[in-house]
This record gives C-alpha cells, structure tokens and sequence, in this order.
DNA sequence: CCAATTCTGGACAGCAATGTCCATAACAGG
DNA sequence: CCTGTTATGGACATTGCTGTCCAGAATTGG
C-alpha cells in the first residue's frame, strides 16, 4: 500500500559517511548532510533521526567497511605480506585527493572524548583491527618469518597505532614518499 | 596616562590555550573562552581580534611551550636516554587527568585540512620536534649506541610520527600501561 | 477510486554563537 | 582637576543550526 521509498537507505547512509569523514563531526551540518544525501528534511529525520544517531550509524557503516578490508588483507594466510599490503592500500587512501584521513581515528581525536558511545564504537572497532593484525602474525610465526619469541598482541597493537601515526602526518599534509618512508621504518621491526 | 591592563596577557593567552587543547576548536566557544580567561567581552576582542586570531596565538604559545620541553630533553648530548625520557614525561601527560592529546597533534586532525595558516604553523612545529630527535640521534651516533648507517631523518620523522600514534590511542582511553607498552615497542628500532 | 505511506519544501520556534556598539566606571599621569 | 586609556557588562544585530510542524503532491496496493 505505502508509496515505496524513493532512495536507498544504504547509499544515503555511505554519502553520510563520506560527509562526516571528510569535515568531521562539528564542522559537518545536517543541510550539508541534506544536500549530499539530496533528501528532504522530513524524510532525513525521520529516517535517520538527528544528527547523532545519524553519525553513529555512519560511524558504523563506516567500521564495517573497515572490517572488510582488514579481513580482506589480513584474512588467511596473508602473513606479513597481508601487512605490508594493508599498509600500502591505506598510504594510497591517505595521500590521494582530500585529506580525509580516516573516520576512526578522526574520531578518536575529535570525539571520543566527549562522547563515551562513540568511544566505545571506536575501541571495538580498533579491536577488531588489532585481532586482524594479531593473526597475520600468528601465520607468520607458524611460516617461521617472524620468531615464535615475538609478542603477537604488543606487536598487533603497535601496527594499529602507526596507521593512527600515518592518519595524523597524512592530515597534516605529508607527502606519499613520507608516508612511505615512515610505514617502511615502522614495519622494519617485522624483519630483524 | 593609561590605565594599565588588569590582567597579564601571557596569564590569559595560556589560559585560552588550555581551553582549545581541552575541548578542541570547533566545540570552544568565546563565551566559554572570556569565563575561563576572566575578561570582559571587550577586553577579549581588543586584545585578541576574533576566535581564529586568538586560536592562532593560542597554538603559537602551546608550540612554543613544546619547543622548550623538546629542547629540554634532546637538547645537549642527551642521546637515546633523551628521547627516552621525552616518551614517558609524555606518556605521563596523556595517561592523567583529562586525555587531551596535544594541541599540535590533535589540530593536525582536525584544523589542518580546513585551514592552511594553521596546517603552516603545525609543520613547523613538528619540524622543529624532528629536528630534535635528529639531533639526539646525531649525539648518539657520535656515542656510538646507534650504528652510522642508520637515516638519521627518517628516523626521526618515525619518532615524530610516534608521538602522535600515542596521542591518538591515548584519546580513545589506552591505558598508560597499553601506551608504554606502545612506546616500548616503537623505540625497540633504537638498539638492533 | 480510496487508503496508506512517502516525498518535498516552506515556515518556524528555539537556541546558541559571533562580533559590535555603547554607556559607565576605574585608574594613571600631567 | 583633566585627559587618555582601559575595564566591564548590558544590549543587540546577525547569522546559522537543529529539529518540528504542516500542507500538498506523488505513488503504490486494494
């Protein structure tokens, strides 16, 4: 009976994410949002409802995309080629068009402070990282290209933090060489 | 002939700087900024200009502040101790009371990309924090705890980086133990 | 045709923020 | 005392944002 909805709820959500990812939370208004989504209030409201939920949910969608990319590149038996992949893939993100960053770690500067949800969000979805890392390092170590004495979980949380390290360099204008030349020194502790 | 100021510039720059590096620059607001510093709308205006000038300032002051502390642990002949003491006064800063992060890194995300005066002045900050470290690096190269052949820059870009890998991860609540651990684990390229 | 639902956009209330203007008071030196 | 400068805070104009309400148009199934 109902007239059907005229947009996809998934791919306004994206243009949101994107939205968001690009200006950051403050700086991003919801007639911004409107106009990117191309919706009208009405529909924007009621099919979102304000902008934090709105930005909770982008930030999901956003984790989510995330998550398949580290399982893409970490998934099996990548090993430490898996990890090197990773890191280039996110230096070619981080150093092309706009200097966007990355919505997490964005995040975790902008807004998990004051926002304890968001923050929650934010540690599970860098969890999810470091476990992506951590058994990249497992197959390693059974591939013996790593030694069994390292500690995988110290190791997986160091790797996670350096894209953090890539995100603010890329931020503030690094080059992709820099880039380059800073994941190649951060991930040389891989191969003694 | 004039009245003298009631108030010490410098006392109230500091105290603005404060109020930014607390709540970042989007989510301060100037009534927020004359409570804090204790001025009169008027006083603030005059003496400051408008938010992006006194943010501006702000940022000046807060750099400056680095460069001494920089200085005061890279500065003569203090080697790999240097920087490591550097690391834990500022592991120190970002485990207690309010995670705050640092003004530098934390406008590098969010005030670089927006404002090109601003993501100036944040590179030459960082510049100088790398020449530290290089200078450091140089001092324990000339003591022979570090071998000839490392790059001397790139390493010290590295360590620059580290700093704002600890910020980010200390802004979405790590421990101070998950951030020495962190630490550790960065400086463990130091001695091979 | 009818009913249900959605889309769209105008209008608006409420609020907060920025920055200006102004009147008044306080304080220094000549 | 007088003049020049500063401090203080009330009032205000302007702007922009958020979120709600409403009315009219569109589109589906029955």
């Amino acid at each position: 009976m109902p007239r059907p909805r005229e947009f996809d709820r998934d791919d306004v959500l994206l243009t949101a994410m994107e939205v968001f990812w690009t200006h950051g939370y403050e700086a991003t208004t919801m007639t911004q949002l409107r106009h990117a989504m191309g919706l009208g209030r009405q529909s924007l409201y009621d099919t979102f409802g304000d902008k934090d939920a709105l930005f909770n949910e982008a930030l999901g969608r956003y984790i989510s995309l995330n998550d398949a990319d580290v399982d893409a590149h970490l998934g099996k038996n990548q090993g430490l080629d898996g990890i090197r992949r990773l890191f280039d893939a996110r230096i070619d993100m981080l150093s092309s068009g706009a200097r966007r960053g990355c919505l997490m770690m964005n995040s975790c500067v902008e807004v998990s402070p004051h926002n304890p949800d968001v923050a929650q969000r934010l540690r599970s979805g860098l969890k999810r990282m470091e476990r992506g890392f951590a058994s990249a390092l497992d197959q390693a170590v059974a591939e013996g290209t790593v030694t069994p004495s390292t500690d995988v979980d110290a190791l997986a949380f160091y790797l996670t933090a350096q894209i953090g390290a890539l995100v603010v360099m890329a931020k503030n204008g690094a080059t992709k060489g820099e880039l380059t030349q800073l994941s190649t020194q951060a991930l040389s502790v891989l191969h003694p």
